[in-house]
DNA sequence: TGTTGACAGTTAGATATCTAACATTTATAC
DNA sequence: GTATAAATGTTAGATATCTAACTGTCAACA
């Protein structure tokens, strides 16, 4: 007898990421960067106030300190942010956008939300709300 | 007035794609290989008898031919896979599984079911089965 | 039937991510 | 106060994916 094998969601979620992966980065592809690059520009202008560093990025977007590194560096060396060791602790380094990146982030925030309205066009707004929290739900226990 | 600015849909599956792929490669690590690799797999057993070309793979996992390509030259150096030329077609490559993978199948497919059922751990059945549909619709649009 | 285009797969080179090992700085515990 | 542990970030090397250019085979059609 063989096992079960049924992975529904599993599956499902996997193709559909990809799927928007593949969306998010075409949608911003002729700005130069990536979805990736896109996102995180974009969240550190919005929290850059707050005294930002890698740590923090790693968290937020589920990726390890070499990537952020290494992404950040690339950033960093095209212009689109900069490094700051604060005085108060000499491991850190705060996190800020300069303005060639500044410009792009109305764009970015556009085209993000060009592949957001696609996911759920064809919900209704009931379905909307239910898929909303169900992904909340299955987020935090994950 | 700053752009809208608001994409939990994209965010949120976004993370959850991540999470999965995660832990369902830490589920199988042990095994030797990675949750792609375990899914392709546990996919070319199930299919080897209908001419399975890489083609198809590439359709199926939404991955590029030369991705393709790569997985299964390390999957066939490894021995787990083989590829041969069929006679009415030289162009394509037919693929099947050989024992040493066979014999892991059922290991996968036991613990893909652990991450499948992770996700849907906090659902009542009614919300299951919503969210599956939900999942359905939108990856059939986008 | 010969040319042209489509199809299947490969290669080379780029990029993004990972793990493991490391350096430096800060916090904790005795 | 000093030794040890934790936190932050970097580097090196591995892997998986991508795009673009390529080879070889098959199909279509003028």
């Amino acid at each position: 007898m063989k096992p079960r094998k049924n992975t529904p969601y599993l599956d499902l979620f996997q193709i559909i990421g990809l799927k928007l992966k593949k969306k998010a980065d075409e949608s911003i592809k002729e700005l130069g960067l990536n979805a990736q690059q896109g996102k995180i520009i974009s969240y550190i202008y919005e929290n850059q106030e707050t005294e930002l560093i890698q740590r923090d990025l790693a968290d937020r977007f589920h990726l390890r300190g070499a990537s952020i590194t290494s992404m950040l560096q690339g950033l960093e060396q095209r212009g689109y942010i900069e490094r700051k060791i604060p005085a108060n602790n000499e491991r850190q380094k705060n996190i800020y956008v300069l303005p060639k990146a500044v410009e792009l982030i109305e764009d970015f925030n556009e085209s993000f939300q060009k592949v957001e309205d696609e996911i759920v066009q064809v919900l209704s707004e009931e379905e909307k709300q239910i898929l909303k929290e169900l992904l909340i739900k299955i987020n935090e226990r994950l």
